[in-house]
DNA sequence: TTTTTAGTTCTTAATTAAAAGAACTAACTA
DNA sequence: TAGTTAGTTCTTTTAATTAAGAACTAAAAA
């Protein structure tokens, strides 16, 4: 059933397909389907700070779909909430000025990997010397290659200020 | 039903252990089970190359299981095959020597989230100066991450030749 | 020509994930 | 004190993944 007291926001057709195609990229990465539209939303929507029952009609979300979506990407820090004074609801808003810092993070799970390659390496027979010398120097790669990540992101600071 | 005429190559605990580890990081990257351990037998096991039949019997897996696995892992070209004159049986290896390009590679994806962002800045109301501002400047970061990334490769290649 | 080998494909069953809806709670309001 | 608001939590339904098993195919061998 849909109680529907008009909360929901008006859309563009070029918003909603926005929002879609927003949403098949978060699922390709990880992120619920509805929890990926609510992060969509966020970022597409004219208005940046929406309210439960906002974004619930606005997606023709349940309340339950809704509740689990916000929570999880509160959990990842996708976004984030305003109050205000003589008002309980809570306004969601995008993160996205974090973002930024997220997306050079999120290569840092490839340690884990990293570390199991050397595990790896650790136990392999010592009859196959070239395919150990191929695993020695795929986890020393991806070592280098986090390791330069915060360099990317200094670089582009320092450049950033020189232009403007 | 198992019809196990011993193909099984013979796996330490602590093989047996590392298959599933790597397992487990394959599905969190989204590899099928089957696929991820296929894939993280061929770089675990002493023997290089093996046949459908002792990686069916050594993961216990089904033949649909298997042939399924085994072709979602050559078709994103993570593993190969050699074949041997006189021999109708496929060899399959794992391709670790590619998994660096592979490595830097993935992060091209990013390019089409990068353009996403472009094209929800660009519809953007001109109402909300600061947001929109943080958005182009999410993916000229992300813009400005991908152009590097070639650099660290041929650094790291540069810097390895040297040492050795 | 029949059988075996080396797989693939199809159908079904089991597991898991996602979302709906209802019931609930805690804070505020009339 | 009863009702409303702003959600959360629990239970059920629906949909999607994963793998099993059987039936199939194409090439080679007997």
């Amino acid at each position: 059933m849909k109680i529907c007291k008009n909360n929901a926001i008006p859309l563009s057709d070029k918003q909603l397909e926005l929002i879609e195609r927003f949403g098949v990229f978060g699922n390709e990465h990880g992120i619920p389907p509805a929890a990926a539209r609510i992060s969509a939303l966020l970022i597409i929507s004219d208005k940046l700070e929406l309210t439960f029952d906002e974004i619930r009609e606005t997606l023709n979300l349940s309340k339950s779909a809704t509740s689990n979506g916000i929570n999880f990407m509160l959990l990842t820090r996708r976004i984030a909430f305003v109050t205000k004074t003589g008002d309980r609801k809570r306004y969601f808003k995008s993160n996205v000025e974090s973002w930024k810092e997220d997306f050079s993070n999120q290569f840092q799970n490839h340690n884990a990997f990293c570390e199991l390659l050397k595990e790896i390496e650790g136990i392999r027979t010592t009859e196959t010397p070239d395919f150990n010398q191929a695993i020695e120097e795929l986890h020393s790669f991806i070592h280098f290659f986090l390791g330069e990540i915060p360099k990317i992101y200094q670089k582009w600071e320092t450049q950033r200020k020189t232009i403007q």
